[in-house]
RNA sequence: CGGGGCGUAGCGCAGUCUGGCAGCGCGGCUGCUUUGGGAGCAGUAGGUCGCAGGUUCGAAUCCUGCCGCCCCGACCA
């Protein structure tokens, strides 16, 4: 490729609209173009670089038994009715009506496509288990697009399903897929992911991990003990917290006029606020009152809660939803209310913290030391102990106990265990061994492409631009020609450019008369991995200069000797 | 959806408060000089000042409405 007729034009400043690395280097190396919020054209040096990224994935996911598809863009809301995920995912699924009035949807994830096919063209145990994938465009209408490629509304994405007939059979399969998406990355060049746990939110099912490429830019909080041991999101990371042994003293009611919130209180009564039991209420979607008790000091995860108990939705509820269960706001506990008309959860920290202040359900008035299991005792059935605590960093492990790390990661991947909460509700069955219908067991796994070019941006780049790893760079060698218009260097550049094409090497040419500042700074910004220099100064000698974009090594080479040379270089990075 | 900011040449911005010739730098094109980390000189092209309406002799500038984009938050397979 002529530098100068590459479509995607360098720019020296940063645009403004630009804020993390990633952003500012793909535009200003002319690798996308913004469209609208969140949507972007890949110009030619980004579509080659995703060209490649998808040919790692393609060839992993062949070598564990996948089948590429293709399934559409465009599907009917019907089959969205039949999951039950029409109603429930909410604005980020873009709806619009055919010309026949028809509700079709832009498709963000194929469960049910994939569902669709599976089900008319797989009957028989024989045939399972199946894993069908595609690499394909996803549209999601979010409410909030940023950082260019790292959260967009329009991109694309690796999909892949598989089918079994067993649970057994799944977990092999899952743990075969986490292998081949830590070796995709390694192949990619990342430097740094982790897989972690994570809540599956709306894909249902249980187990899933998220591989996260770790960036100070990533929109994701993850806790990691400092061995690596523990690593979990933060909606669903765990911390041990130590209870202090105290004995149980009596219950003593204090008066605490106007004190209603646990800062006034703790501070009313000189106690921390880790000794004070705070009382938070919630409503689900039916405005069953949820009465969450919690330490003082600690918040509720709300991830935590809805996946506890099961629900979708929950919002604060209202004073007056509070007085309606026999609560006071401000002064409300678990003494003396009737368990009938509230789900009652206690968070771990609270059922195990001794001697705490709690309301007293009566204006201006406190408990002192209320002790769970002494004075919720006869209420115990009624009571659910989960944990809801959100972690912060410095939190003790809960398998070491060492400090938690806080570290911010990308989303770049993710597996789920479904199960069969797809092929339930969209009737995809198989016959087994004995004839008898049963519900396949799914599993479905993911890859943000363009994402993972943002992330190797936020990974591997120095001042000037982005330093591809070989794998996915978008040529292999960048020939500048400084002073081309001495017919010596300008032939000679030709000259290797010609045979360089010859021999098949990815190769772009600087073939413009532009100052040797202007030629590096766009080298850097290409960030392709390897270099050639020809100039007046190196032809003197018949050379010229070799320097890899990395910094790690620069080094002059015989004229004659240049395509060998990047050949032996090349294979170096194939073995 | 809430809060904040911005919208003037391809990019970055000044001009807006206080209404009166549409400007600067970079980039583009032509020519000459220059060539190892974003050169110099000369010439030249490029504008619906986001859109619509209003006020005014006169609007980029004041008023009203709308649209778009960025950041923070909420949300997020």
């Amino acid at each position: 490729m002529r530098l100068s007729k590459l479509v995607g034009k360098r720019i020296k400043e940063t645009p403004k609209d630009a804020q993390t690395t990633s952003h500012i280097f793909l535009v200003r190396g002319g690798y996308v173009r913004q469209v609208s919020t969140g949507i972007y054209t890949l110009l030619p040096l980004a579509k080659r670089i995703k060209s490649k990224v998808e040919a790692i994935i393609r060839k992993e996911m062949n070598s564990i038994d996948g089948q590429e598809i293709l399934m559409p863009v465009v599907l009917p809301g019907e089959l969205w009715e039949e999951s039950g995920r029409l109603q429930r995912v909410g604005p980020e699924l873009l709806q619009f009506s055919d010309r026949n009035k028809k509700n079709m949807i832009l498709g963000m994830t194929h469960e049910e496509a994939v569902v669709h096919a599976v089900r008319s063209d797989v009957n028989s145990y024989k045939q399972l288990p199946v894993m069908l994938y595609q690499i394909q465009t996803k549209y999601r209408d979010e409410a909030r697009p940023r950082a260019g490629l790292i959260r967009v509304r329009e991109f694309t994405m690796k999909d892949a399903y598989s089918f079994h007939t067993t649970q057994d059979c799944l977990n092999t399969y899952y743990q075969q897929v986490h292998e081949a998406y830590d070796k995709i990355f390694k192949q990619i060049g990342l430097k740094n992911v982790v897989s972690i746990q994570s809540d599956p939110g709306m894909m249902g099912g249980n187990t899933s991990h998220e591989f996260m490429a770790i960036a100070d830019c990533g929109e994701d909080t993850i806790f990691m003990s400092p061995d690596g041991d523990y690593k979990a999101n933060k909606d669903i990371a765990q911390s041990l917290l130590k209870h202090e042994y105290e004995e149980a003293l009596p219950m003593e009611k204090v008066h605490t006029p106007g004190k209603k919130t646990i800062d006034e209180v703790a501070e009313f009564l000189n106690v921390p606020t880790s000794k004070t039991g705070k009382a938070v209420f919630y409503v689900d979607a039916d405005d069953t009152v949820v009465f969450v008790v919690i330490r003082g000091d600690i918040e509720v995860n709300e991830v935590k809660l809805k996946n506890c108990l099961n629900i979708e939705e929950i919002q604060f509820a209202t004073d007056e939803q509070i007085r309606q269960i026999g609560c006071v706001p401000g002064y409300a506990s678990t003494l003396n209310i009737n368990f009938e008309k509230v789900r009652v959860v206690f968070d771990l920290s609270a059922a195990n913290e001794p001697n705490l202040i709690v309301g007293a359900n009566e204006e201006d008035y406190h408990y002192k030391n209320f002790n769970f299991s002494r004075d919720m005792a006869s209420a115990s059935e009624n009571i659910e102990i989960i944990d809801l605590a959100v972690v912060k960093e410095g939190d003790p492990c809960p398998v070491t106990g060492q400090p938690l790390i806080l570290k911010r990661g990308i989303e770049i991947g993710n597996i789920f265990q479904l199960g069969t909460k797809y092929s339930k509700s969209m009737g995809c069955t198989f016959l087994d061994q004995h004839g008898k219908s049963q519900h396949m067991i799914m599993g479905c796994y993911g890859i943000g492409v363009g994402r993972i070019i943002a992330s190797v941006i936020e990974q591997s780049n120095d001042k000037y631009g982005p330093v591809w790893p070989f794998s996915i760079a978008p040529y292999h060698v960048h020939i500048c020609a400084v002073d081309s218009k001495k017919t010596e260097v300008k032939l000679a550049a030709e000259d290797l450019y010609s045979k360089f094409l010859d021999e098949k090497t990815e190769v772009i040419y600087d073939d413009r008369s532009e100052k040797p500042g202007s030629m590096f700074n766009d080298a850097d910004l290409i960030g392709v991995p390897l270099r050639i220099i020809i100039s007046p100064k190196t032809l003197k000698r018949n050379e010229v200069e070799f320097k890899t974009r990395d910094g790690s090594r620069k080094e002059f080479i015989v004229l004659e000797d240049t395509v060998e040379f990047i050949k032996r270089e090349i294979d170096k990075f194939r073995v």
